[in-house]
DNA sequence: GTCCTGTCTG
DNA sequence: CAGACGGGAC
């Protein structure tokens, strides 16, 4: 729910509508799939876009529960997995890997904005490839461990927020010297 | 390309 | 107070 919650949104704004559907006591796939619409999007407020987000929590909670929850979902093939969620309105490539990874621990990189914006500075990738060439990119070149990849995101997402941001504080970044985009900045 | 559209950061 | 924010649908 939170790969959903996310979309476009920074992660502490993500916490606080999971908080108030937990005191809300609505924080299962039967709740969310079956409460009125208007009052789960009173819930996501925090989040942003909350009409459209109640709309496609409901969507994803529904296909879960009609897929007959986790514990069948986890004997399904990783590919095969991607390919449900993606049949999900309002699940993308993004968030579809984002649960493969984060919910059902699949080996699936998760490539996002900041991983495009990182590493085309870095000069290892132009940036506007495709989502899954820049997917089996990284998954070519590390092992195929969800733990290493989860740890991997984050620390991209981490360094894009505070040295790499959209206006970059080169002086500060300690990948300065192995950075194409910093070494006109010196 | 446009819409969705609240909150945090600098 | 402007811009950014772990996107996706149309």
């Amino acid at each position: 729910m939170g790969a959903v919650l996310t979309q476009n949104t920074s992660w502490s704004n993500v916490e606080k509508a999971i908080a108030k559907l937990r005191a809300e006591d609505a924080l299962s796939a039967d709740n969310i799939a079956t409460v009125a619409k208007f009052k789960l999007a009173e819930w996501l407020r925090p989040v942003g876009y909350f009409n459209l987000k109640a709309q496609r929590l409901q969507n994803f909670c529904r296909w879960y529960l009609a897929a007959g929850g986790f514990k069948l979902l986890c004997v399904v093939e990783t590919e095969a997995l991607r390919r449900q969620l993606l049949t999900v309105n309002g699940i993308g490539f993004e968030t579809a890997d984002d649960i493969l990874l984060y919910a059902f621990e699949r080996p699936v990189f998760v490539i996002d904005a900041y991983t495009r914006r990182l590493f085309s500075r870095l000069g290892l990738i132009q940036g506007n490839e495709s989502y899954k060439a820049l997917r089996m990119l990284f998954e070519w070149s590390l092992p195929p461990d969800p733990a290493l990849y989860g740890e991997y995101h984050a620390l991209i997402v981490r360094h894009a927020k505070s040295p790499c941001a959209s206006r970059p504080a080169c002086e500060k970044c300690a990948l300065r010297a192995r950075c194409s985009a910093a070494l006109g900045s010196e």
